[in-house]
DNA sequence: CTTAGGG
DNA sequence: CCCTAAG
């Protein structure tokens, strides 16, 4: 899990409730370079600050923390007595745009027995934010004014709660790169980001430290830095002051200051938004390195319709405690980390930004998101993945039945990484290293890996599959199958699959020998009787480097026949029953096997019928078809279809 | 995991 | 056949 550091500032003062779980900024001026920490503590009855556990850590990774404030420094919480809430998921609603000030809703204002609802309810109506915040506000506020005019003093003109972090920091910080991404597309959206609740909390700032603003204001002599510092000095104001501060600078001076701030030029020339990211490169400030999920996130639109809920406030899941930390990124990230990183990202980073984006809420409209598909997360993982060594990303779910999917998905993660994967087989005790791929897919990789991998991988790849056959498949099955089969069945599909068996062994025989000897019985036999999928038959074989089949069986009459019979049974749709009742012989056909059969089967019943029944005789290759069985086939369909 | 469809 | 999206 990420790592929580920090110090924690003496704010005890500020906190009458019973035990409390908060987050404080981390302001020490002696860790310059870092940004923004928080470290996860609880204030204990007797108001001492204690240290998180590991445990309440690991809760707060799980909660869903909202901020819905334009310029959250502000941390809102709940606390309760109740240590063992029943509800995990915890969402942190931080309307507050104000304050370094930590908002939270005392223990006694949400009775444990609370519902959620009404937590949420609560929260909703603003107690959390403003009454009972409030009570401290002015004692806090003068301590911070006296601590920023310390700061001041300091030459920390930047850090709104990282006063110790230098504008370098703030620059790096990841969200930026994002931010300005898009600064195009959501520059209006930006514009028209009415936050009820921060300005509430504004105004509620103004009226109640007035004569902070004043200060404040004063101070703002100096249009660039000073309005920065001031932004910086106090979270609570610095949108407003940032605005007011900035207002009067023409936009070229906005223009600059924003590349000051954020070492990038800006084209954008509206005033109102300069003045804002401006504020907001102040003030936000975040180790979130990974940009591309940031993107990604995006994508999925998951966060963002997080974020969009928190921006309305709406729900709010309020369960005993509620704690949040800051997550770092740490080095081996899962997919657990990962998403927390987003999370944290997104809370302290200033996603929360797009909260009000129109221009994700498009995507969102539609109930039911197109979701990237698989090979576009790929794609972009690939394409960033230079920070993560990710690799354990798969869930041991996957790495069971569907090894096939997953072997296939790692490959191309690490393929991308040009990382060797390698996998060991077992073959009569021993062990053997085989390329990865191998195993992909019923013993055979995917066309563009098999090309990359060349005659090398194909020799190693044939002999495991060879392996396995062997191990797997027991000649005297065969024998019998095969014999069962002849009888049944017509003579034509035979013929074509031997066909296909052999060619492939004299080309094969050029690249590998050994492989053949052990491919030999089955092809002969190459009826599917074996307990395993792993059909020679099918087996790829390199021709000249080039693919020249995949793993095709072509389906016999009596395979035919079987469905047909199954589909007239079980009814057309019914594939796994029709498998595992028809054809729990055939390992090798899965239900989406029959299913693709049944639809060329009916394809070619329609095809057929109209004209002539004479002919099966497709161009090639293709079985042969009983008139009778498409017949058959016709009716059963229409039948279906009513 | 199973289906339905597109490729 | 393969690959995915949806249930």
């Amino acid at each position: 899990m990420g790592t929580v550091v920090g110090t924690v500032e003496d704010r005890r003062d500020m906190f009458e409730g019973s035990a409390q779980t908060r987050i404080t900024p981390f302001s020490s001026t002696n860790q310059i370079g870092n940004p923004v920490v928080y470290k996860l503590v609880r204030v204990s009855g007797d108001g001492s600050l204690v240290p998180a556990t590991d445990e309440e850590i690991l809760e707060v990774n799980e909660t869903d923390m909202h901020i819905a404030s334009d310029a959250c420094q502000t941390v809102g919480y709940l606390a309760t007595d109740e240590e063992n809430s029943e509800v995990n998921e915890t969402d942190m609603h931080i309307a507050s745009d104000a304050c370094q000030t930590v908002g939270y809703l005392p223990a006694e204002v949400i009775p444990s027995r609370l519902s959620q609802l009404e937590s949420s309810e609560a929260i909703n109506s603003g107690l959390l934010q403003y009454d009972n915040v409030q009570p401290y506000t002015d004692q806090y506020n003068e301590e911070m004014s006296q601590k920023v005019e310390q700061e001041e003093r300091l030459g920390n003109v930047h850090g709104s709660q990282m006063p110790s972090t230098p504008p370098d920091a703030n620059i790096q910080c990841s969200n930026e790169n994002n931010f300005f991404e898009e600064d195009q597309v959501h520059h209006e959206a930006l514009l028209q980001e009415p936050i009820p609740f921060s300005l509430n909390v504004q105004d509620e700032c103004k009226m109640n430290e007035s004569d902070k603003i004043e200060r404040c204001s004063n101070a703002a002599t100096s249009p660039k830095e000073t309005t920065l510092s001031a932004a910086a000095k106090k979270p609570d104001f610095s949108r407003v002051r940032g605005e007011i501060c900035l207002d009067n600078l023409p936009i070229k001076a906005l223009q600059e200051t924003f590349r000051a701030t954020f070492g990038r030029e800006t084209t954008v020339k509206d005033k109102t938004w300069l003045k804002r990211r401006i504020a907001m490169g102040l003030i936000n400030s975040c180790d979130v390195p990974t940009t591309n999920l940031r993107v990604k996130d995006n994508k999925l639109v998951g966060n963002q319709e997080k974020s969009n809920d928190v921006t309305n406030a709406i729900s709010n899941d309020m369960g005993g405690d509620v704690r949040a930390t800051k997550v770092k990124d740490a080095p081996s990230s899962t997919d657990h980390v990962k998403g927390h990183s987003n999370a944290s990202g997104n809370i302290l980073g200033g996603n929360h930004y797009y909260v009000s984006d129109d221009y994700s809420s498009e995507q969102r409209a539609a109930k039911r998101v197109r979701k990237p598909t698989r090979r576009y997360i790929e794609e972009l993982s690939e394409t960033d993945e230079k920070q993560q060594n990710e690799k354990s990303m798969i869930p041991s779910k996957d790495q069971r039945l569907s090894a096939e999917k997953s072997e296939v998905r790692s490959i191309s993660v690490s393929s991308g990484k040009r990382v060797t994967v390698t996998r060991m087989v077992s073959l009569a005790g021993s062990e053997i290293e085989v390329p990865y791929v191998s195993h992909v897919r019923r013993s055979r990789p995917r066309e563009n890996i098999m090309a990359l991998m060349g005659c090398h991988s194909s020799c190693l790849e044939d002999k495991t599959s060879a392996t396995e056959s062997n191990l797997n498949l027991s000649p005297s099955q065969l024998s019998s199958d095969v014999v069962n089969r002849d009888s049944v069945e017509n003579s034509a599909s035979r013929p074509v699959q031997k066909e296909f068996a052999t060619s492939d062994d004299n080309n094969e025989e050029h690249i590998v020998s050994e492989v053949d000897q052990d491919m030999e019985p089955e092809d002969t036999e190459s009826s599917g009787n074996s307990s395993d999928d792993n059909n020679n038959i099918g087996v790829p074989i390199m021709q000249g480097g080039t693919l020249r089949r995949k793993h095709h069986r072509a389906w016999t009459l009596s395979e035919v026949t079987k469905l047909v019979e199954g589909v007239s049974k079980y009814g057309a749709g019914k594939w796994s029953e029709i498998k595992k009742h028809s054809f729990s012989s055939y390992s090798y056909r899965t239900s989406v096997d029959l299913k693709d059969k049944w639809r060329n089967l009916l394809k070619s019943s329609f095809a057929q019928s109209p004209s002539h029944s004479t002919g099966n005789l497709k161009k090639h290759g293709s079985m042969h078809i009983p008139t009778q069985i498409l017949l058959q086939v016709r009716e059963l369909a229409e039948k279906q279809s009513q």
